[in-house]
DNA sequence: TGACTATTTCGCAATTTTGAGAAATACATT
DNA sequence: AATGTATTTCTCAAAATTGCGAAATAGTCA
């Protein structure tokens, strides 16, 4: 089920990305899409409790999920959120982009 | 008190941007900075609260403050995020700085 | 000093979020 | 059809957040 992210409240993007798990899920998501199974490892939290925070960051649009064979694999919708996140900590591998910024 | 933001974990930056009272602050700092009072007509909720909406920015290291007279003034120390609401809220604005995002 | 002004801190009740386990779904394989 | 695997939904108690009014602070001005 795709969900389009369009006019999900701004804070409720934030909202979404303010939990530590959360911000777990979406880096293991930076580079390549994964299953539940993957990002229950990485979180560490049980398979419920993750399942929650996915819905929480589909529902703000971040990611987006697709059922293939068993397994259900999540995705990022908004690589601009990584890439912030990424510059918050490590603001110097970002001169360019967030100039005068994060430092 | 400048409060550096360094060693605040990435979760509770978006945590303290995950309100629409102090999206509405950030926003209000986006272009100038601005005493308490400018702010507590801005957001529309009681002083009291207001001042611990700020204090979570504050904490967050995401705005600063200056006591001058008799106000304190509040100021972003963090422009990306300002940027970053932005092009959340109108993609289309930043073709460059967010590729292939917000949109 | 005393009164004022601007802001913060405290204490409280209402609401929301979190994590877990059990039960429910959905689909694939035998 | 029966079983098994992957994931989600439900329910519940504990913890955190929110907004408010009252009280506390801090600095200014008469």
């Amino acid at each position: 089920m795709k969900s389009t992210r369009t006019q999900v409240p701004t804070h409720d993007v934030f909202k979404a990305l303010g939990h530590p798990a959360r911000i777990t899920i979406v880096q293991a998501l930076a580079s390549e899409e994964r299953c539940v199974c993957e990002l229950v490892e990485k979180v560490g939290l049980g398979w419920s409790t993750v399942s929650r925070h996915l819905s929480v960051l589909r529902e703000a649009g971040i990611v987006a999920d697709d059922k293939r064979g068993l397994q259900v694999y999540y995705r990022l919708t908004l690589p601009c959120v990584s890439r912030f996140i990424a510059c918050l900590e490590s603001p110097a591998d970002f001169p360019q982009l967030f100039t005068g910024c994060c430092s």
